[in-house]
RNA sequence: GCCGCCGUGGCGAAACUGGCAGACGCGCGGGAUUUAGGAUCCCGUGGUAGCGAUACCGUGUCGGUUCAAACCCGACCGGCGGCACCA
């Protein structure tokens, strides 16, 4: 078979006859949206990682059609981004020449693929047509207060010239490249996506993802209940702290701020001025690595203030540690060094009291004592325990107006600026009379300028071009100057799928009832790495947006699947400094597109990959073969024999492997599906070998059923075998094989003989017998005989068509 | 430290969720075909002992539950991932 040929034929066709155009034809068909997550096209071919993401998902998508379902599969290119703009300070080459080329290549190499894309529906998030909408996005997220703009401390890469979010900040490096990330004081645009961390969390129960990627976002989301409390210091000033040990509030000895809190100035006593400066100034110095270690001894400084506990009354002094995390909670906590081992080893530092509140039931308390245990010393507290003991007291601070419970969440807002320039710029203009000033929707898209010096010197670089920044306030109509950053790439890509839906569009980002209809995505494919970004992202933007009335539904994917990643052939992840990287090139050259998906599908295990070996793909290669070979056999059939054992043995393969693999291929279990094929072929082949004349009907059929079974995962391949068996048009227009249970219901079925739950030998018993009949037969098999006479059996297991087990006594 | 996942032949992996461990494939051994090699087609292949039927052992380790455990429970060892001075 001439692969090459083969391959273009039958793309060729595909396209022609639009063959992968949604609802072009089926419109009465009940709709399914695969989704692989679309490329960025960083480079300017395909890579393994490429394939093995939308290969195996693509025959996943074919598989599904053939079910008779509408299958939408769009694919597009999230263009925006760092990588090009590196490169083009490298080379030179500018990212919108870099990246329209990149994408021009990866076009080509998709389609050759094989895929059944829609390119109908191509979105390129770079684009005007797109990033308009984006742009647009940002509007209605600042009109609903979702957008806002602060200073604040925020990761800034000094390597990469820009602020970093949270979620790209690993280690305390840029999870990019690696540098230590700097705390910086700037002003910047965030989303609230706090104000979404109850329901982004309690919606991950119902979705079927990956359990451990839903575990991901509930750490990264990082919910804990606990209670504010009020404190008042003797100057009048009050400040919260945030605990989840209430229980322990009468043991605090003294309190602690974070060095950035703002009241940590004002509260300090003059004697104390020089030293809190100091620490202040160490504070801020000192790296978020540096910081962030747990194992750094703790430091800190007296403020010469006090304050008062409010359910205690007593005095106790305060403290600036920077152990004390300015984001999270309230920026201050009270300690209690009795039961908590970071409070206990700082107040072992610098001499503080350390009064014990909680004893261990039954057992000595030794401190520090972190677990629940009884309260002691705390007046009409005292004998409570654990969780009952910290409800009580949340509920008397909330009584006396000192505060409460609160719930607590480690997700920050969303930082989306970014001092770069290939990316949507941020629409908003800065007026000195009117501030920030969103721009009138009626004006988008604020366009990227082309002419742009980009080389970064930490500051955007649009900023440096005059054209774009001088403007006119929308408002006042005064000199005004543009926002000079871009948004996070992560905007562009948090919606993406929603435009698929309606990708036209001129006069909005979707019409409703286009995305309502469409979506949410029945299956997502992609890789692990997006847990806590992307797929956080998009599932807030789906709810901020349906809460503005764009769209009607909660969650964006309904179900999600992680690829796997394949490594090196040495095992380890494939890099170019490594020099371990397999280019998916030649092996489509060498074996065909087909044979390469084949054998990402078959060599691995879909979620977990593995490391690279191409003896793999010579065996697919020789399957090829084999199934070929029997195909054109099938043709010159001619066989009249009827029914015997060897056609019922033919036929149950044929029906077992039909719901074996359907069950197989919607499980992403590839391997399994493809090795079930394999045996099917292996029926076949034994079932020619056999003397005797042959049944050309059923031997036939079979054929047919293996080349429909075979095709989502060999498109080019199946088609031609289709033809070849006399197939008109498409074999994507055939029906998905359906198994007759009648074949599957055999008269008899091998059974494991057990006496004592030891095997003594495998029997043909009846498979529509009741318990009592396999019992009788198996026991009077002379093997079992053996084993139990004189004996008496006291109990019997079967297992209706596996096993039975006699037990003997 | 907390949470989650994983550990099966020489190798990639299966095992219908408690029911014959090792499907399928690679590799290896044997045979057929071939002048030869390659390709192809059969057969065999977890370990140990035995010519053999067969016997014993075997899913990281130790223990438990069960007629029956790779799968459930407990303790440990090893690996991976996430969170982590988060109060």
């Amino acid at each position: 078979m001439d692969i090459k040929a083969i391959e273009k034929k039958w793309q060729t066709r595909w396209e022609k006859e639009k063959l992968n155009r949604f609802g072009s034809k089926d419109t009465d068909k009940k709709k399914f949206y695969v989704l692989e997550m679309f490329s960025y096209p960083s480079g300017a071919k395909l890579h393994i990682g490429h394939w093995y993401n939308y290969g195996p998902a693509d025959s996943y998508a074919r598989f599904k059609r053939m079910q008779g379902y509408n299958v939408f599969q769009p694919m597009g290119f999230d263009a925006f981004g760092l990588p090009a703009e590196n490169y083009a300070i490298k080379t030179g080459v500018h990212p919108k020449d870099s990246t329209e080329a990149n994408i021009a290549t990866m076009e080509q190499q998709l389609k050759a693929m094989g895929a059944m894309f829609d390119w109908s529906a191509e979105i390129k998030t770079c684009t005007e047509e797109y990033y308009k909408w984006t742009q647009w996005m940002f509007l209605q997220f600042y009109k609903k207060g979702l957008a806002y703009r602060k200073e604040a401390p925020v990761n800034w890469c000094p390597s990469c010239n820009t602020v970093l979010a949270n979620e790209q900040v690993v280690d305390g490096k840029c999870e990019r490249c690696d540098t230590p990330v700097v705390r910086k004081n700037l002003t910047q645009w965030f989303f609230k996506i706090t104000d979404y961390a109850e329901e982004l969390l309690s919606g991950l129960d119902g979705l079927d993802w990956p359990e451990k990627t839903k575990n991901m976002q509930r750490n990264w989301i990082g919910r804990s209940t606990g209670c504010e409390i009020e404190f008042e210091c003797d100057s009048g000033d009050v400040f919260r702290v945030f605990t989840t040990r209430p229980d322990t509030v009468f043991g605090v000895t003294y309190v602690v701020l974070s060095p950035e809190h703002p009241l940590a100035r004002k509260i300090t006593t003059p004697e104390q001025r020089e030293a809190v400066e100091q620490y202040i100034d160490f504070a801020s110095r000192s790296s978020e690595i540096e910081r962030l270690s747990s194992t750094r001894e703790k430091t800190g400084v007296f403020t010469g203030a006090y304050c008062t506990n409010p359910v205690s009354g007593k005095k106790v002094p305060i403290y600036l540690a920077d152990y004390v995390l300015y984001s999270y909670g309230t920026g201050a906590v009270m300690a209690v060094p009795a039961h908590d081992e970071r409070d206990y080893a700082f107040a072992t530092k610098y001499g503080l009291p350390i009064v014990k509140v909680i004893e261990k039931r039954g057992g000595e308390t030794v401190l520090p004592y972190t677990e629940d245990g009884i309260v002691v010393g705390s007046l009409q507290f005292d004998g409570l325990y654990g969780e009952e003991a910290r409800s009580e007291i949340s509920a008397y601070i909330r009584k006396i107006g000192k505060g409460g419970k609160k719930v607590n969440y480690r997700l920050r807002d969303w930082l989306i600026s970014r001092q770069r320039y290939w990316g949507a710029p941020i629409p908003v203009i800065h007026c000195e009379k009117c501030g920030a000033v969103p721009v009138p929707e009626k004006n988008l898209p604020v366009r990227l300028p082309y002419d742009v010096e980009f080389r970064p010197d930490g500051k955007s670089p649009l900023a440096k071009n005059e054209k774009f920044m001088s403007t006119v306030c929308p408002k006042c109509g005064g000199p005004a100057r543009r926002d000079p950053d871009t948004l996070d790439t992560f905007v562009c890509s948090s919606w993406y799928y929603l435009r698929y839906a309606d990708p036209h569009n001129e006069k909005a980002p979707f019409e409703k009832e286009a995305v309502d209809r469409l979506l949410p995505v029945d299956v997502y494919v992609g890789g692990a790495e997006h847990s806590c970004m992307h797929l956080l992202y998009a599932r807030f933007f789906t709810k901020a947006l349906r809460d503005m009335g764009y769209l009607d539904f909660d969650e964006p994917f309904k179900r999600l699947v992680h690829q796997g990643v394949i490594l090196g052939p040495d095992g380890n992840r494939m890099s170019k400094s490594h020099g371990n990287v397999v280019s998916p090139d030649e092996y489509v050259n060498e074996y065909g597109s087909d044979a390469f998906r084949l054998y990402l599908m078959f060599g691995f295990s879909y979620t977990e990959g593995g490391p690279w070996n191409d003896d793999g793909i010579k065996a697919i290669s020789r399957f090829m073969d084999r199934v070929e070979k029997i195909v054109l056999k099938a043709r010159e059939y001619t066989g009249k024999a009827g029914y015997g054992a060897e056609e019922t043995a033919l036929n149950y393969a044929r029906n077992d492997t039909i719901r074996r693999v359907a069950r197989d291929m919607e499980a992403f279990s590839f391997n399994t599906a493809i090795a079930r094929l394999m045996e099917l072929t292996n029926a076949l082949y034994k079932y020619d070998g056999a003397n005797g004349e042959k049944n050309a009907a059923l031997f036939k059929d079979t054929v047919k059923d293996l080349i429909l079974l075979l095709a989502p995962c060999a498109p080019h391949f199946s088609e031609e075998l289709f033809e070849i068996m006399g197939g008109k048009g498409s074999v994507f227009e055939q029906r998905y094989p359906v198994e007759d249970p009648a074949a599957l219901v055999l008269a008899e079925k091998e059974y494991a003989v057990q006496v004592n739950s030891k095997i003594v030998c495998k029997a043909m018993l009846p498979s529509d017998a009741q318990d009592e009949e396999i019992v009788s037969q198996a026991s009077a098999l002379p093997e079992v005989q053996e084993r139990i006479a004189g004996k008496k059996i006291v109990k019997y297991i079967v297992v209706k068509g596996r096993i039975v087990n006699l037990i003997v006594a």
